[in-house]
DNA sequence: GTCTATACTTGGATAGAC
DNA sequence: GTCTATCCAAGTATAGAC
């Protein structure tokens, strides 16, 4: 709550206060979002979780909406990066749907994906706020695409199956299934799924010829 | 339905109203639900899109959340009626899948899985709700098993991945595209896919034992 | 039984005190 | 740079008029 003072008054760029109080308040939207859902995500809720004055949502970012978008951003780098990541240690098919699949776990824990699907469903009550969301999905839909194209080259996937469209899928039965397991608290249906892909995939990898440890240049 | 009046006592006017401000209170809400979102399906907005007072919505439903259910009952009804209908007229898996598009195409344009997928965020933040929400998916689920099941029952589809299995990855996948589409209004990403779909089901199908009456444009 | 008017609460946003 | 006080719009719900 207080912050304790200690800041310079003269100078240029933020004091160090600014930032933790900015920080404090994306933090806690996070939370607001993925608990009470985009309704519930208000000025006064956020900062009685960031345990600050309500009107420092307005002088740091404006307006609620603006919060709720730094948010996202924070979400979505910090997710990307765990993605890509995860998907550089995997080698082949079925070892990604294995990652994918604990990833998932990671994500419905966190609730990161909630906070994905409230901004999206929230998009509908506030004029412009669908494309500023939609601009912030596209980087996971790149992603997907990079990760399945890396996958899927020299497999006859490719051909039926262009990486971008698959990505495409892919990005919305992920939301789809974390939207589904986050309502009825059971996950168990999506895991089994993840299952039968993995098990699939070992299936292709072995008919194809795609050996499942390969190193590209 | 909940409340069947009866209530033809003769008199010198019957009062219309009862009946048809509930019709038009739930009317209302979906196009609310649809064009303003959860958090903006709000007793007033969907009052006056009804054109009646605001107080009706508390007198004839008790809560706006017990309206928002009555017009996802609605929803799920109108919906689940025409998807059977659909389905029964399909003959092979392509054509199925055909047929999913154009039911696709209809749920995008009439705003109906729009209904669905902010009740599901909403659901966040309304104790309670979730539940509520969750029952009134679990027919689609059923639905889309049993659907899946007529269509892959003589084929090696059922041996590798389960129809109650699949139909949950449907139903996600369906509900993930419809929201990506719904916000960034383009679609095309989502016909793509279902154009993949429906080629892939049928090579399996020439290939399966399923011979059906294939036609490709 | 049906609807309107009104009470009360919460939320977004700003002006000015520290 | 931060916090308090405050305004106004919008929300839920009910009391009471017809």
């Amino acid at each position: 709550m207080a912050r304790s003072g200690a800041k310079r008054t003269a100078g240029p760029g933020p004091s160090p206060g600014s930032e933790e109080t900015r920080r404090a308040l994306v933090a806690a939207t996070i939370d607001a979002l993925r608990e009470e859902g985009f309704s519930g995500a208000s000025a006064r809720e956020i900062a009685r979780r960031a345990g600050c004055n309500q009107g420092l949502v307005f002088y740091h970012f404006g307006t609620v909406t603006n919060l709720l978008l730094a948010a996202l951003d924070e979400v979505s780098t910090l997710r990307l990066a765990r993605y890509q990541g995860a998907v550089d240690q995997a080698g082949g098919l079925s070892e990604l749907v294995q990652t994918a699949e604990s990833v998932f776990e990671e994500d419905l824990d966190a609730g990161y994906i909630s906070v994905l699907a409230e901004m999206i469903a929230g998009a509908s009550s506030t004029p412009g706020l669908g494309v500023e969301v939609a601009a912030r999905i596209a980087p996971w839909r790149t992603f997907a695409a990079e990760a399945v194209r890396g996958t899927l080259a020299d497999t006859p996937f490719s051909q039926v199956l262009p990486p971008e469209e698959l990505a495409h899928g892919i990005v919305a039965l992920y939301l789809g299934l974390e939207m589904l397991a986050h309502l009825d608290g059971d996950r168990t249906a999506a895991l089994a799924l993840f299952e039968r892909a993995r098990h699939i995939a070992g299936l292709f990898g072995a008919l194809g010829a795609a050996p499942s440890t390969r190193e590209d240049p």
